[in-house]
DNA sequence: TTTAATCCTACCATTTTCATAGGGATTATA
DNA sequence: TATAATCCCTATGAAAATGGTAGGATTAAA
């Protein structure tokens, strides 16, 4: 019950460029010095973020990392569902989580759980974060 | 970010428990069969439990576990609170979880979900659970 | 052509999780 | 007293996840 390494790095990134303005790619070099993040680690999870659409990449020399958009409208939940292998508080509510689902009392409230965090992490904007709220 | 087996485990077992109205000691070897769990398994969760409080023990034969609470007085938050190595959601608001707690910004945001977290599991009693709300 | 950047893929050490195994200690009851 | 049922304790271990490391291919600016 725990948020990975990789998803805290990942937010810490995505505040650090929200916190850079945006006009210029970042080269991800310095976001993981900045951020104490070790380089190799922070280009697999940039990856990820690019692939699931939360930045863009500009390859090449001068390239770097930008959001792909405003930071008022990523949120924290949109990161984490991107770096997290789930979201969800136990396995039982994803997809064929459990046999017992039918008879299970413990489901409902694994189900209200997951939803609550979700709107809390829904709350919390890259630039809510950045102003260091 | 997911509740480990454990954890759900010691839950079925305690909500079983506390269906069985709790005037006489439940073999364990009984509950681990009606709720699919290891029996092996179980042993070491209920040591745990015991150990934290939450039942008590009749040894020898004819013996088991008992809850040592009425089932309204003991939360999911209580026995997650025993199972879980932690109930943190990010390392970040354990003791000495991070060197950089006083410039991060994710900080707070962490300790909200913490709380929320927290809040929502301590309002399922097992007598909630029991009555499969 | 050099340099600085992203991209891709493979590997690996450590830790955690989810058990399994074996036996010891305790107690009711026949 | 013998037996059986139960909790108690500790050791072991397989598998998966986590948190990286490593090396090089690709791209593009200067």
């Amino acid at each position: 019950m725990i948020v990975s390494a990789k998803g805290r790095y990942a937010l810490r990134v995505m505040i650090a460029l929200a916190a850079r303005g945006g006009n210029a790619p970042v080269p991800l070099k310095e976001l993981a010095e900045e951020e104490d993040i070790p380089h190799k680690f922070s280009e697999q999870i940039m990856t990820e973020l690019a692939k699931a659409g939360l930045v863009e990449s500009v390859r090449g020399k001068n390239g770097g990392y930008m959001l792909a958009r405003s930071p008022k409208d990523c949120t924290a939940a949109d990161v984490l569902r991107v770096t997290e292998t789930s979201l969800a508080a136990a396995e039982c509510t994803e997809k064929n989580g459990c046999p017992r689902a039918q008879i299970c009392p413990t489901l409902p409230m694994w189900k209200a759980l997951d939803e609550a965090m979700e709107e809390l992490l829904k709350k919390y904007t890259l630039a809510d974060l950045c102003s260091h709220e």
